[in-house]
DNA sequence: AAGTGGTCTAGACCACATA
DNA sequence: ATGTGGTCTAGACCACTTA
């Protein structure tokens, strides 16, 4: 029963009691709640209160709701740890690039569908390749999927005129992936930067990594340059951070 | 007004048509939103469906809402990049570490409070330190402010054996901060890795940082490594995702 | 005082999952 | 067929902000 002279609404006494139940493990990972009405009788509240306080639970990441099943304890998901490593040459060496080269080791079966596209360079991407804007940008769109799941959002931007007349302009870039064309075309890579953030995802991107309410997407933007420190290509992408983290290590200095 | 025929929410075709207005710039950046009740007029919907719809805004970040005054479409905020030059020597030979250096760089008065307490190494803190679960460790809990503001939650936890005597166990740890008592005490920092993810914040967390609806935090597990490859600190930070981005540069191998 | 959002109720009907 | 959540209404009263 909630507490009506507290001042603390009714459905965030609800939600703080189920919340406590879950970390007091009362409530297991994958384990159901009771149902909205179950709750309406437990607690004295309407309908619409027992649902606000469910909707805030969802909201935070705590529970999943399914149509018709019930209401569930989210079960923590396995997370893909992605090193520096990934892009290494080695990598490259041994396969069609950095998320691929991921899949396999851990042993996913992985696929990728890529659109290949010209626009102008905006200003955000002038900054990064450090461009006119307006300058001619071969960009490469990427869905990418582990069996059969969307994982990653990728959108990669270079100069058109490192690409002309490389596979990097086709949709299939071949082993090793844009970077190794890149280098066989004599820009050798000389170093990366990552910037990473995270936000709550788009409507789209809820639609195309299929994701639950309450999970933020992480995002990186990758930037490679060449051993004389020119931004050779520029990366966007965007992954489900509940499926991922990212390491980075280096020497102290 | 909706569609009462296509199948979609009203809440959710409420939500998209405002949120549309915003992308197309209909409603600036700090602009108000109508109030609920012209909006119940304009879309022909009850009460509650608007304010699911602007609930959908603001889970996703698009606005805010303020009692009383309104609802407004959330400005974007100013990013703090968090670069990995924070942690090198010098920066620590400046001021009192890493997170005064950065405050200091971007001209915030910064301050920090800080809570030392002992505890025993749980099955996490024993695999980053490469020790057995229960051994005794120092545990700096930390809430740093900028300008005021509550910034960044850090706990850093370090094996005992390392901190007796030194100013790791007192409040203040002195100029440089934990990683020059450390280097003085012999255990000289040989390389860091930062693991970094993000998810939804605790109710705690949303109080502490003062978060608004639909903002993420970044987490960050920083290990500090001596020149053997010792595992000398962990430290778990989160910060809000709105104010931060983190960024890493290494040279391609 | 007037306008804004915050909370809450008591229902109704619909759509999905499962037995 | 039953139980689950999904959507929606038409109110009511409260709390905060601004004039």
């Amino acid at each position: 029963m909630v507490d009506r002279t507290s001042g603390v609404p009714a459905f965030r006494q609800v939600a703080a009691d189920l919340r406590r139940k879950i970390d007091a493990g009362e409530y297991a990972p994958g384990a159901k709640l009771p149902s909205e009405r179950e709750l309406i009788e437990t607690y004295g509240v309407s309908r619409p209160t027992v649902r606000e306080a469910v909707n805030l639970l969802r909201s935070e990441g705590v529970v999943d709701v399914e149509h018709g099943r019930g209401v569930f304890v989210r079960p923590p998901s396995n997370i893909h740890r992605l090193a520096r490593a990934r892009l290494s040459r080695d990598a490259r060496g041994r396969n069609e690039g950095a998320f691929l080269a991921e899949a396999k080791a851990t042993g996913f079966s992985a696929s990728s569908n890529v659109k290949v596209r010209f626009e102008r360079a905006d200003e955000r991407a002038a900054e990064f390749l450090r461009l006119d804007v307006g300058t001619e940008l071969t960009v490469r769109d990427r869905v990418m999927r582990a069996d059969g799941l969307v994982a990653q959002l990728a959108v990669s931007r270079l100069p058109r005129e490192l690409t002309r007349g490389t596979a990097i302009e086709k949709v299939a870039t071949g082993d090793g992936g844009t970077y190794a064309r890149l280098e066989e075309a004599g820009h050798v890579i000389g170093s990366f930067a990552e910037h990473v953030g995270a936000r709550m995802p788009t409507p789209d991107e809820v639609t195309l990594l299929q994701l639950a309410v309450g999970v933020p997407v992480l995002t990186i933007t990758r930037v490679a340059y060449g051993t004389e420190g020119r931004p050779l290509e520029m990366n966007d992408i965007v992954l489900p951070a509940s499926l991922y983290q990212l390491s980075y290590e280096w020497p102290a200095d």
